[in-house]
Parts: structure tokens; C-alpha cells; sequence
DNA sequence: CCCTACGTCTGT
DNA sequence: ACAGACGTAGGG
């Protein structure tokens, strides 16, 4: 389990650092504390871009390659995005950096990189004073408040903000080129550098640490052999590299992850010992697991019958729903204590295969999207080398 | 009260 | 087996 004693610029700058003001680092949370990195870090700019980015890559992308009433909760996530007061803090403040190995589950994001170092995006653990931003709420208690967020006017500066980030920027798929000019970044229409078509793609077009090499963050260079980690919201706990389909869910997902945190990290997605409800409990309704990657999964997909079919059917979007409420109830269920690779990475493989198959029938950003999802199910599933696995049966 | 979604029933 | 419809639990 990752243990950052010490974040600072959303960064584990250091490990078995006792306090900040031991290393003389500055620690806040919003613009002061990218006093240093001022010049290169404007934070009004970035959230400008960022915005604006979110809004014309739905608008643009989703209008071009599909038909945008099929994805009713992209379009909504793009206008909540958009329309959001600045959620997260400055660039700096996102970055995690860690001098250290990482441990199995987000060695994960190494997947083709064929380094040792792996980025995700996050926030720094928030502090235990203030709540700055009203960073409360924490996420919804179901898959569901995927839209029901939508209610509010922003997105919540906490849990629910940092997978947001996290797991768009990790897969690049919110991510609006935050380098000047990305030598390994594959442009998009809007000219926006999107990652996951670089990480999906080759192993090794990008140098140097991390998905992003070092044209992230606006030019701030990181030491060498830093690694840059993803927090997840709770930095230290579970991170999750998943995509941008899956928010809501992977808030949940975190937090039982984090429950579990003793032995277990994260429970596999065929055994989830955080479902609450045993079989015996019957009658009652079952809930989702909340770490499987249907339950981690944020937007419907808008095409499948319980989509389409909302109103009448009363049915989460088939490739949200549960695993593990698509099992008979009380059926011989727990046998698997899936922590092996073996069942993993069957698991990811059906799940990549399945995202696979839709992707040729669809658009080349729904295809990206798919491939994050697949991701994000190898991640949350697997705690080993699986994914990069999974991402060779992408690519 | 509204919305989401689980469980169940029914039809194909 | 699967899809669709419906009742209704649960949460906001």
C-alpha cells in the first residue's frame, strides 16, 4: 500500500519526510502553492483550457463521430465539466510524484509504457483542517449519481472531483494537451493531445517517465526517476486509474477499497466482500458491488436495450450493471477468491474483447473510450501485470 | 416526490 | 435465453 507521508503540489514529493515544513515546501492547496511554478502554472489559464477543451471535444467529437442522444450522460458530463466551478487544484497540484517503486496495483499504468514509473492523475490527500472548496460530499452511494450530480451546479471538490480528474487524465480522454508541443501526443481534431492514444499505442514512442513523458504539465520537468502516481482521491489508498466512463463508480469503488485496505486491497471484482448483502440476506435487493467494471462504470452507454428502453425498463445500462448482481442470488457464489492473474485476466480479456467488438461497430472516440474502459476494469480486477496484458489484446 | 435500478414476471 | 415491462425499494 502506497503511504506518501507528505503531499505537497498534489505530490508525494518525498518519502519518510516527517512534515513539509521539514523539507521547507510550501503546502497549499491552491495558487500560493505553485508560487514557484508560477511562470509556468497559471491556474485560471489551465482550468480555461481545460474547460473549454471538455466542452468542444464532446461537442465536437461526440456530434462527429455519433450520434450525441446516445450518449445522453457524455453530453451531461461534458456540461457539467464545462459549466464546473475550477475542480481541481493547479496543474502542480494534481501531480503525484513518488521516488518510489509502486506497488502492484499501479504498476498497472505502466501497461506498454515499458517504464517503471506510472502516471495517473489525482489529488493530494486532502488535509484533515478545512474542506476547502467544499470538498464534502464525497461520491455518490451508487452508480446512479452519475447523473444525479448533475443536479448540482459543480462537481464536488472531493472524492467524486479527483476521480474525475484522475481518471480522465489518466486516460487522457479530458486531458486538452497541457504540453506546448508533445513529441508522443496524438493530436485529435481539436488539436488536443490525448494520452490514451498515446499509451494504447506503442510501448515506446514516449520516453522518458510516465504516459505523459515530460511535456505534462505545462513544460514542469520532474527529476529523474520520479515517479508520478495517481493518488486516486485518497492518496495512499487504492488509486484508480480508471477511465472517464467510470467515476461515480470508481469513487465507490475507492472507498471500499479503502475499507478493505488491510489485506485485501481491493476486492476482486468475483468476489467483492464489500457487496453488504450475502446471499442469505435474499429478499432484501442486492446492491452493486461498487468495484467491478460495469459498477465502475460512469456513463450508459446509451445503446444497449435498458438504455434505450430507460423509461420502461427500469434497467441500469447493461454494461453497467453488475457482476456480481448478474449472478443468480445466493448461486454458489464465493468459490473464486479471484486474486490470481489467472481469473483476472480472463475477466479483463472478455471485457476487452467485448469493448473491442463494439469499437469497430462505433466511432474512433467511442473506440478510445472503450479501450479506457477495458483499461480501468484491468486495473480495478487486477493487482498484477494483467493489464498490460489486456492492452496488448487492445492493440 | 422524484429518480435510479433490482427483482420478477411475461412474451418471444 | 433474452428482452421488455412493471412493481417497488432505496436514496436524495
Amino acid at each position: 500500500m502506497l503511504q506518501c507521508p507528505w503531499w505537497g503540489f498534489g505530490v508525494c514529493l518525498l518519502k519518510g519526510t516527517s512534515s513539509p515544513e521539514e523539507k521547507g515546501i510550501p503546502q497549499r492547496k491552491t495558487k500560493n502553492m505553485v508560487s514557484g511554478l508560477a511562470p509556468m502554472l497559471d491556474y485560471t489559464t489551465e482550468m480555461d483550457r481545460y474547460r473549454s477543451s471538455i466542452a468542444s471535444f464532446y461537442k465536437t467529437n461526440v456530434n462527429m463521430n455519433m450520434n450525441v442522444t446516445n450518449f445522453p450522460q457524455s453530453a451531461k458530463l461534458a456540461a457539467r465539466l464545462a459549466a464546473a466551478a475550477p475542480i481541481f487544484p493547479p496543474t502542480a497540484a494534481r501531480l503525484g510524484a513518488m521516488a518510489t517503486t509502486p506497488w502492484g496495483c499501479h504498476d498497472n499504468m505502466n501497461m506498454n509504457m515499458n517504464h517503471p514509473a506510472a502516471m495517473f492523475w489525482g489529488r493530494p490527500k486532502p488535509s484533515s483542517s478545512s474542506g476547502s472548496g467544499g470538498g464534502g460530499g464525497g461520491g455518490s452511494s451508487d452508480g446512479g449519481g452519475a447523473e444525479k450530480h448533475g443536479h448540482t451546479a459543480s462537481l464536488p471538490v472531493s472524492q467524486g472531483t479527483a476521480h474525475h480528474h484522475a481518471m480522465a487524465s489518466s486516460n487522457g480522454n479530458f486531458l486538452p494537451g497541457y504540453s506546448g508541443g508533445t513529441d508522443c501526443g496524438v493530436m485529435n481534431k481539436q488539436g488536443h493531445t490525448h494520452a490514451d492514444m498515446i499509451g494504447l499505442s506503442e510501448g515506446g514512442s514516449c520516453n522518458g517517465g510516465g504516459v505523459m513523458g515530460g511535456s505534462f504539465l505545462g513544460g514542469l520537468g520532474l527529476p529523474p526517476g520520479v515517479i508520478v502516481m495517481a493518488m486516486g482521491s485518497a492518496g495512499g489508498g487504492i488509486s484508480d486509474a480508471s477511465s472517464a466512463f467510470q467515476m461515480t463508480g470508481g469513487q465507490r469503488a475507492l472507498t471500499d477499497c479503502q475499507q478493505h485496505a488491510n489485506s485485501s486491497p481491493c476486492p476482486s471484482s468475483s468476489s467483492p466482500p464489500s457487496s453488504g448483502v450475502t446471499a442469505a440476506a435474499v429478499s432484501l435487493k442486492r446492491k452493486r458491488c461498487g468495484v467491478c467494471g460495469p459498477c465502475r462504470r460512469l456513463i450508459n452507454c446509451g445503446v444497449c436495450s435498458s438504455c434505450r428502453n430507460r423509461k420502461t425498463g427500469h434497467q441500469i445500462c447493461k454494461f453497467r450493471k453488475c457482476e456480481e448482481l448478474k449472478k443468480k442470488p445466493g448461486g454458489g457464489g464465493g468459490v473464486l477468491e479471484v486474486s490470481s492473474c489467472t481469473h483476472t485476466h480472463a475477466y479483463t480479456r472478455a471485457h476487452a474483447q467485448h469493448w473491442l467488438d463494439v469499437s469497430k461497430c462505433m466511432s474512433h472516440l467511442l473506440f478510445l473510450l472503450c479501450v479506457c474502459a477495458s483499461l480501468s476494469v484491468c486495473v480495478c480486477a487486477s493487482r498484477c501485470a494483467c493489464v498490460s496484458r489486456c492492452v496488448s489484446w487492445l492493440t
